[in-house]
DNA sequence: ATGTAACCATACGCTGGCGTATGGAAAAGG
DNA sequence: CCTTTTCCATACGCCAGCGTATGGTTACAT
């Protein structure tokens, strides 16, 4: 007698990156594996390969997915704030609630960073995401006067390892971010 | 014929750790297996099953081996330094030099963090360390009238996102480690 | 309704790592 | 020296995951 859960008949490219995801963020690298995944979604490998040539395109197209969001994705909600100091303290809102719907439980930053450590494609992708990142807050500080270079160096640096406590203990982001945030805004 | 590249005829237990750790800074969890480990150290398995019971408990004493240094040895470094902002900043430079000699050829806090995302018994000794350390960082910002709980997330947090970002694009830590502690400690 | 393309299940052989068992070499001690 | 303990090599059976092949379903268009 089967369970009448839910079953979509079929899935997509979408559902299995989806899946991806959250066993990533829950189970980390080595939970990126054809047969668990297959399972996870109540079905087969013989899905999987049909949807990626194999377990690197795979993992490769999560990337993608990740890399394309993780920059335009954010900066794109900030257009509408004209204020510098206050687009800063967005984009610390932003980061802080990071955790993507439905693409996972907990928030996948960290998991794709944990990950980038033992796959050299995944590396060069947080690299370049990082870089990105770090060339636009600097701007966004030089606005303000802060030409220090430091500075972003240090808010981003701040929000990777907020993120990461915040995933152990529970304890939020958002808080000593905006501290941070605040701190630095203060040397005028 | 076999290169004579010294080979110790027999290896201690320390020997297989440090291999241990190597092949974690360099290929991220999924290189703590037994035979890739004897390979890397010109042996075989026999010899890792002699000295460990499993793979589980040589990854438990490799925790071990580190939750217990990773404390104590830096804070015992402390001890001589009175002055709590010199403390502090001498904090900033053993932290941002944290590599382990001769332990691997970088930094391995970063692997370890990767690490305990995939593993339940890592995160609990990683989640012991944190609370120990923003501890011990806490009453030191303390005695000096720095009293708001969310300064020492903040420095923690920066010092683990700066090894972060420092494992990756090679610049330094100290300096913007530095510059947060300053003006952390400006704030009176 | 029927044909075509999209999608999935199953079975197969293969590889890599696991843990055990057993015998042998190499130090250490007497 | 010879024994005992320590350490390592090899061979074995096991299992999980890989990627392929092949046939079966389901949707969709005509």
């Amino acid at each position: 007698m089967v369970f009448s859960m839910t079953k979509p008949p079929r899935l997509s490219k979408q559902d299995w990156l989806k899946a991806g995801f959250r066993a990533l963020t829950k189970h980390g690298p080595s939970g990126l594996k054809a047969e668990p995944l297959a399972r996870s979604l109540g079905t087969t490998k013989g899905s999987f390969y049909w949807h990626f040539k194999d377990i690197g395109q795979f993992r490769e197209a999560m990337m993608a997915h990740w890399e394309q969001r993780a920059y335009t994705d954010v900066v794109s909600h900030l257009e509408a704030e004209p204020s510098v100091p206050k687009r800063l303290r967005l984009l610390g809102q932003i980061a802080a609630n990071a955790a993507w719907p439905d693409y996972g439980d907990g928030p996948i930053e960290p998991a794709i960073r944990a990950w980038s450590r033992s796959e050299a494609m995944a590396a060069q992708a947080v690299l370049r995401v990082d870089a990105r990142r770090l060339h636009y807050l600097g701007g966004l500080l030089a606005e303000i006067g802060l030409t220090n270079p430091d500075f972003a160096r240090i808010i981003y640096a701040g929000l990777i390892g907020l993120e990461d406590l915040s995933s152990r203990d529970d304890k939020p982001v958002e808080t000593p971010l905006g501290t941070l945030i605040d701190i630095v805004l203060t040397l005028e």
